[in-house]
DNA sequence: GTGAATGCAAAACCTTTGCAACTGG
DNA sequence: CCAGTTGCAAAGGTTTTGCATTCAC
């Protein structure tokens, strides 16, 4: 634990688009923390919570680079932003295509894979002419473990 | 255009879900009247453009109602919020479940339906146990009219 | 009549910005 | 070296809140 490999290229799926980083991207060393706080904490943690995080190893950091770190990884591609509602806004580095469950019993957020091949034409009755470059599904409801807590209690 | 009626009722094309405003939901001028902004502005105002349309037929409509009110009335199932990231929410009243296509040239948003019987399991690896109370599309990209001028711009 | 809704202003909140100091390539 | 990044504090814009007044049922 003392000395952690500090690896940039992510996931390493393969799955997920060619990924090229802005020819003038600098890897800092506040970027490089916010990112490995994100790799290493997968539930999607707001940006005072990586803020938080990040503090532990680097005391100096601040909310506003942290800020200006997560909005410069994911203009890279390296991290997803993530909206609920009018919440604050959560971070994450799964860069495979998938959505997102929010279940409002425990409020936990859990990302959810697309079905093989799912694209938006195949849902959506889009209009001809109209150029689809993101798709966002998001769902609410309760989670398998709340579901069942709930259950018992009855 | 001088006496426009007013209808409670929303869209009655019989597709949405039965719905039953809360026991004590009261229907008072300004919830009306922010109601009816909606029912006439179908391009998914934000809280200020109610405010501002509200203002033309009820001058000392005051903001904070307007955020009251469209709380009120997402709440009694009248009305829906929609996110776009961070941007100002903004309030629909087609209560028809569908999808929204953000266009990045434009901004306008579009209600986009989902295909019939379009169900989450149908596109999502869902953990069995998951209940699923809604499911929220959200697309970005570019709309008919903006990549139709695009290409003639080239 | 009465509890709920309004209007106003101020507060809360997340996020962005301006600027001097610093630093990674 | 030097454009880009950081840290700090202050501002920005949206949304919420407290409280006296008004209103719908």
């Amino acid at each position: 634990m003392s000395t952690k490999p500090r690896s940039i290229p992510p996931t390493g799926t393969g799955d997920e688009h060619e990924l090229v980083l802005p020819a003038d991207f600098r890897m800092t060393k506040q970027r490089r923390e916010v990112y490995e706080v994100l790799m290493q904490h997968r539930n999607h943690p707001t940006a005072s919570e990586v803020f938080m995080h990040a503090k532990e190893h680097m005391p100096g950091i601040s909310l506003a680079t942290v800020y200006n770190c997560l909005e410069t990884l994911t203009h890279a591609g390296l991290v997803k932003q993530v909206n609920v509602d009018r919440e604050p806004s959560r971070y994450c580095a799964n860069l495979q295509e998938h959505g997102h469950f929010f279940c409002s019993d425990c409020g936990e957020i859990t990302d959810i894979d697309l079905k093989s091949g799912c694209k938006a034409n195949q849902i959506m009755k889009l209009p001809r002419g109209t150029i689809v470059e993101e798709l966002d599904v998001a769902l609410k409801g309760t989670c398998p473990a709340c579901s069942k807590k709930k259950l018992s209690n009855n």
